[in-house]
DNA sequence: CCACATTTGGTACAGCGATCCAAATTAGTG
DNA sequence: CACTAATTTGGATCGCTGTACCAAATGTGG
């Protein structure tokens, strides 16, 4: 119908598909999983969505493979110096997962989704892979290697989605504050609850207000490897 | 513009918060977060969109709402009988966030948003003074009961998340299977992984095929709750 | 130079959440 | 009972989305 008129001449430099993954991490990183739409990456690739499609497939699959490329380059993480137990190893990998949720928080709920429908995925595997060899050395009997890299990687995963922070605006509480006000007001929060209905919430606020999250998910990491030297 | 013919008659039954959650909720469970859409919830219910943002405010909101609908409910689970240990209110309130995942697949992924967007609503709130409110009674000595509650709470939710299963496609695997099918697929996607490069996943495969979810997770518990008690 | 496969930019379409508003209903007041 | 104000509803509309599709532009091998 239209009569098409075929003026623009191409790019120079070809599309490459690296080029367009870190240019979708780059815009989720900066806006959360809504900023990350097709036209806005054709505009700042300067492209068409054709192209997009040609090398990455939809949305969905450019998401999953993002979360991929982020989770193997922190996965790849290995103690420095010589001597590591597998306690280091577990604790080196559990914090470059920690850091790259901090640095990608819509990492959080992306995780989730690719662990839940992808289970053969090397979203899923090398995570397992990754802290489960470490249990034989921890001196865990192999009947239990399986429930104790579960428990591990539960805890491990549980506990970096839930200190995610601010994609959107933490509705009531301060925008776009960063991390100590965040808990400022969160524990300020906690304070106003009723002291008759949340008894606990009450005794914890002061720890919640001076706490380092790091410190806190190494204390439940050693919890957990404390608790595995037992597993029969 | 278009002469507005102001024909059809009002429904005889007000249209009610509660109605409007509980198809919510069905619809979600039926067909994952991507099959609540405003216009097929207002079909279900002989409605127009006016009403369902009146009564409920946006989509987001909505899911908020049937999140901390269902999450309340467990969290009002309590044990049996008299005498219950601090060790079996734990164990109860987390087989029964369990099931809630498992009845309700798309919770995985609404549970992180909700808890990182809003640490002062009541799902977050209540699913830690819940699990809180024991570890005192476990022995934990005070100063550490914000660790030992958040490793539990990190352990539970991402163990409970991390088991719901198949919202979508899961890729691949055999789609509407049901959960033994869904085990059997995954461990023999596994069993094709290269040994030289997941010595470990090849090492568990087994009893990835024979394992029980519930019982695996209460493992988990069990692990944590030791570790516990040797909080200094 | 040509034929063919690859790669691209852009258009079109169906569907979405949200806003808005007039009409329909209910509740309140005298 | 009448009349008004507040509540509640249904649907039209808007701007935006993902993506299927296509013709043109480019690269490649003979």
């Amino acid at each position: 119908m239209t009569t098409r008129a075929r003026r623009p001449q191409r790019r120079n430099q070809v599309l490459s598909r690296e080029q367009i993954i870190d240019t979708a991490v780059e815009m989720l990183d900066a806006g959360g999983e809504s900023a990350l739409t097709i036209r806005a990456l054709t505009e700042r690739l300067s492209t068409g969505s054709g192209a997009i499609y040609y090398h990455v497939g939809t949305r969905d699959e450019l998401l999953d493979t993002a979360t991929e490329t982020v989770i193997g380059a922190a996965l790849a993480t290995r103690p420095a110096g010589t001597a590591a137990t597998p306690g280091d190893e577990i604790r080196v990998v559990a914090l470059a997962l920690f850091d790259a949720i901090a640095a990608h928080q819509w990492l959080a709920t992306r995780l989730s989704l690719q662990i839940i429908r992808n289970p053969v995925g090397p979203v899923t595997v090398g995570i397992f892979e990754r802290i489960g060899g470490q249990v034989g050395a921890l001196g865990v009997p192999r009947a239990s290697w399986f429930d104790a890299a579960s428990t591990l990687v539960h805890y491990i995963l549980g506990a970096v989605s839930q200190n995610a922070r601010i994609e959107g605006d933490t509705s009531g509480i301060d925008p776009s504050g960063d991390r100590d006000e965040f808990f400022d007001a969160a524990s300020t929060a906690w304070q106003g609850l009723d002291p008759e209905a949340y008894p606990f919430m009450h005794a914890i606020v002061g720890q919640m207000r001076e706490h380092d999250d790091r410190e806190q998910f190494l204390t439940g990491i050693a919890v957990i490897l404390d608790g595995l030297t037992h597993l029969c």
